[in-house]
DNA sequence: CACTATGGTCAACGGTGTTGGCATAAGCTG
DNA sequence: CAGCTTATGCCAACACCGTTGACCATAGTG
């Protein structure tokens, strides 16, 4: 049988490691994101972050009742940290606009955390405070519920759709990621124009265009068929 | 040093495995592929694969140079499948649907082999054919060189990202499976209506609307605002 | 038939998440 | 301040994982 987790609120006794450092699931989120951050995606270990936190790996199943949880965790601070600070301003068309890059650049602005979570529902605070939002702003605009429903949905996952997929190819090891580069200035490049002529005229386009995000160009495509609806 | 790997078809020594069986590059891939839907995207290890195929783990790395290599053999043989047969009708709006659709279709198709490798850029001919199927829909449909681009990224982008997504929350074990969806069903329908009144309004709704893709509902959206472009 | 080198097998290494049992000290009670 | 309880950190172990190097049986070549 799994031991039980004492959820964070009723933790009071606060005893050290060995070495002198008070655990708390906030500072087990934090080493990770940096562990994250400096190792790439799969550097998150149990024993390395127990390594890092001085403490046993096995501790950390006091905070958390295995890595899965403990990456829900990490998904949640990131949603945290992209609203922060933001109130709604009357403008739906501004305010999803703002909610969809706030969102979009917290999670790759931690790549290697961002592919591990953004598939994930968490149920956990800031995502249930990021859904209420998205929902009020729709609602405030004079969408029904149900449409509501449908475009929340499409929005919110095509927030997190492109965030996972700008991530992952932020995430990618320093060498990958330079021969993908290399790859939009020489294959497309030299494509033969009879069997590829779109491609071959839009080459040197494409070359500037696929190294930044789409997310903002599909976030306003998006908007737009939104305004047309309502 | 890792040993040589023998190119599919210079291979001229068809040795069988102990128990009979003559592996080929095709026969791994293709029980990789039944393994990967019948234990799920982490079901796939070099040993159960050498159980599957009756051979010791370590034979698979006469034919790729690792686990890596083969996911790699098994995301070509997925975007093989999506746009075979295809052709464009001539009416954009209806071309981009279906590509979009087939795409995203032929890795929901294998959810737990997508997850693996949708973030990979391949440049390989399948990809490079369907660049050009799009980049040929939206310049017959009348847009410039510059405007097509910016489209058919958004456009392209969209795909898999929803195509990652998908297949990640279809890829779930089980258990992180059910979580998710309890989630939805116990966490979200008891809230209270004075912190999220909105969340609170729309439960019902959501509970039966986030359990299918949003990938159809920002297609269309994106449709749209292409559509109010032209 | 003899030779060669392909490709299957075996054993081992260092890594992973996770668990049950144990010990110690934090914070409550008096 | 003393004593108790139990929360919580630590330890050892388990069953997996990918990968490698050495070994050797044998299919195909000449």
């Amino acid at each position: 049988m799994p031991k039980p987790v004492v959820p964070e609120q009723s933790r009071r006794r606060r005893r050290p490691t060995r070495s002198g450092t008070v655990l708390s699931e906030q500072l087990i989120v934090e080493t990770a994101l940096r562990m994250l951050r400096e190792h790439g995606s799969t550097g998150l270990t149990a024993r390395r972050l127990g390594l890092a936190l001085d403490c046993d790996p096995s501790t950390l199943y006091r905070y958390f009742r295995g890595m899965d949880e403990l990456t829900l965790a990490i998904g949640d601070t990131l949603m945290g940290q992209a609203l922060r600070g933001w109130s709604p301003s009357g403008d739906w068309r501004a305010d999803l606009r703002t909610i969809g890059v706030r969102i979009h650049r917290a999670y790759v602005a931690h790549p290697q955390a961002a592919v591990l979570t953004t598939s994930r529902v968490t149920g956990r605070a800031n995502e249930l405070a990021a859904d209420e939002a998205v929902l009020g702003v729709l609602r405030t605009a004079g969408f029904g519920v149900r449409e509501a429903v449908t475009v929340y949905h499409a929005f919110i996952d095509q927030t997190l759709a492109f965030a996972a997929l700008d991530a992952a190819s932020l995430a990618l090891p320093n060498a990958a990621l330079h021969s993908d580069e290399e790859m939009w200035h020489s294959t497309y490049r030299r494509l033969p124009a009879a069997t590829h002529p779109h491609l071959a005229e839009a080459a040197p386009l494409l070359a500037t265009e696929m190294v930044t995000s789409a997310y903002p160009a599909a976030l306003e495509l998006l908007l737009e068929g939104v305004a047309a609806r309502l």
